[in-house]
DNA sequence: TGCCGAATCTAAGCATTGATTAGATGGAGC
DNA sequence: GCTCCATCTAATCAATGCTTAGATTCGGCA
């Protein structure tokens, strides 16, 4: 029954799968052109649709890139999770290690997705119980690393588990969004940063590390 | 010559001063509802002048935000010098603390400011020689200090300057972005914010100087 | 003092944007 | 085959960044 004639589809008046569509774009614009030049209007162009019809389907801009900004960040917790994974049997603070690095490596691979991300005046955060969760599944583990890792003696006693957490989190945070954010002109040569943001990162750990 | 009955000032044609007028508006306006609320119209409509006034002193939105960066950008570098000013004759890292001390109050009093010098989407700062010497110059007092610290062997020797310099700044950095960014809904409790942070730079700091 | 050029501002306009609304369209279920 | 409802179009609104032509005024020079 749907027959498309290869050149020319017909543009079926119900498009069928427009919420998918319209993401699969947003992602596209955001890749090409970041996300400030985004715009509700070239999304519905794109998507072969008129300029309301994506108001239909998500009450305003910032709307859509909080859904974006859930798929975005599933993908996150994903590399988070399997960079710790790939060193599940070593030390505690070595798969700290890794989760910082599956976080770093993930950003500067996708410096637009970490912003629509981390920047929450673009998203709805408040209101996407999904986004709460997804950010809390990081933290949590880094939690229980950490508390592992106090119980076998490798951390300073002296320091709380919730100030070491929020410590590797401005850490991190903080070597990510300078890239992103374009702070490293500098020696910002492809790829370098990574190499550069991965060695910063080893020795903040093993600065974690140093016993008192 | 200049007599102006108080009320209903006869609004000459020539402002007379509108560059610091438009300057000041836009700072008005970015206080009073952040960064991404603010347009030309606004200002130009505030500022008692026709909308496409601004635009014969600022080329663009960005080179306004620009400018406004520029004078915040001096404010900062103000706070942080005055703040290492204050323990000039304490040990160098107890200095380099001050100076994210400095960084980080002042960032947190002045979240829109801190978000226009930072995110350099927003402003121009690859052509603003000023932006870029300011910068260079809170860098410069940490290098400085951490050589002195270093020379002091109050640092492990392995961990060379650049990348201790590199440290420090992903961790302030790190903090006030994710003040600046609302990461801490959880302990948002108003001055709590400060207290937390500073403590946490405290900690950072301390680790620094742990010699190994 | 009077005039001219340059700096400054207005007015009008262009293309674009986010968002809303009334109504056309077509698919799903009875 | 018909009806209902989700989906989409078309038209519209107010707002924005920015440009341009022309009006206004100021400073300097005669």
């Amino acid at each position: 029954m749907t027959d498309e004639p290869a050149t020319e589809r017909p543009k079926p008046y119900h498009h069928g799968n427009l919420v998918d569509e319209l993401l699969r774009v947003t992602v596209e614009i955001i890749e090409e052109k970041g996300v400030d030049q985004l715009s509700m209007r070239e999304v519905a162009r794109r998507a072969g649709v008129s300029p309301g019809a994506p108001f239909q389907h998500f009450a305003s801009k910032s709307a859509l890139l909080t859904a974006v900004a859930e798929q975005a960040m599933q993908r996150l917790v994903d590399a988070v999770s399997e960079a710790q994974d790939e060193v599940a049997t070593e030390a505690p603070l070595r798969r700290l290690e890794a989760i910082g690095q599956g976080y770093l490596r993930w950003a500067l691979a996708n410096p637009t997705h970490f912003e629509v991300i981390s920047s929450r005046k673009l998203i709805d955060f408040a209101s996407s119980l999904t986004l709460q969760a997804q950010n809390d599944a990081i933290r949590h583990s880094m939690v229980e690393l950490l508390t592992l890792a106090k119980a076998n003696g490798n951390l300073p006693s002296e320091r709380d588990i919730q100030e070491l957490v929020l410590a590797c989190r401005a850490y991190v945070y903080g070597l990510a969004r300078m890239v992103v954010d374009d702070h490293f002109r500098e020696w910002q040569i492809t790829g370098e940063a990574e190499t550069v943001v991965l060695r910063s990162l080893n020795g903040f750990i093993t600065s974690l590390s140093r016993t008192g």
